[in-house]
DNA sequence: GCCAACGTTGGC
DNA sequence: GCCAACGTTGGC
């Protein structure tokens, strides 16, 4: 079993949309080194820190947990949709998606506290001109962090 | 809104 | 295979 952190701008989906869906299939990922972790890596009942990016104050806000294992992301396939991807077909499909439950929301961790940790100096997240969307968690750097939400 | 960092594309 | 140009991400 593994830990990740899976980035959402909230104005698109935030975790009170989680909340309420309950689960969600996470579709348009177009970043071939995030759809490998979720292809490759990620099982059934893997847990993730939930961040809101790209809004006023980045955080870690919620937890899920991995509800289905890879399968195609339908939206590559529709011509009309904004993900479309005209050199996927249905027999060999570029991009999947794995499926997130809704776990909790938590007290945000925020960036800047995140920073402020050196023990997770070395999360991903915390790279200099870090951009991928999914990135793995340490099981040392989970455990931290959820201290900081108590 | 700015801009650094990064991934992808496409000409050669 | 190289690399310039371009588009996107995302913090600030």
């Amino acid at each position: 079993m593994r830990y990740w952190l899976i980035k959402s701008e909230p104005d698109a989906y935030s975790i009170d949309d989680l909340a309420r869906d309950k689960t969600t299939p996470w579709t348009g990922i177009r970043n071939y080194q995030a759809r490998n972790f979720m292809r490759d890596q990620m099982k059934v009942g893997d847990q993730a820190f939930f961040y809101h990016s790209n809004c006023d104050e980045p955080a870690i806000v919620g937890i899920t947990e991995v509800s289905a294992t890879a399968y195609p992301d339908a939206t590559q396939f529709d011509r009309k949709h904004k993900y479309f991807d005209e050199k996927a077909t249905r027999e060999t499909p570029r991009w999947l998606h794995v499926d997130f439950r809704f776990v909790k929301k938590t007290k945000p961790v925020t960036l800047a506290e995140l920073r402020g940790h050196k023990s997770l100096a070395k999360m991903q997240l915390l790279a200099r001109g870090n951009r991928l969307s999914i990135t793995p968690v340490d099981p040392d750097a989970w455990k931290y962090i959820l201290t900081l939400m108590k």
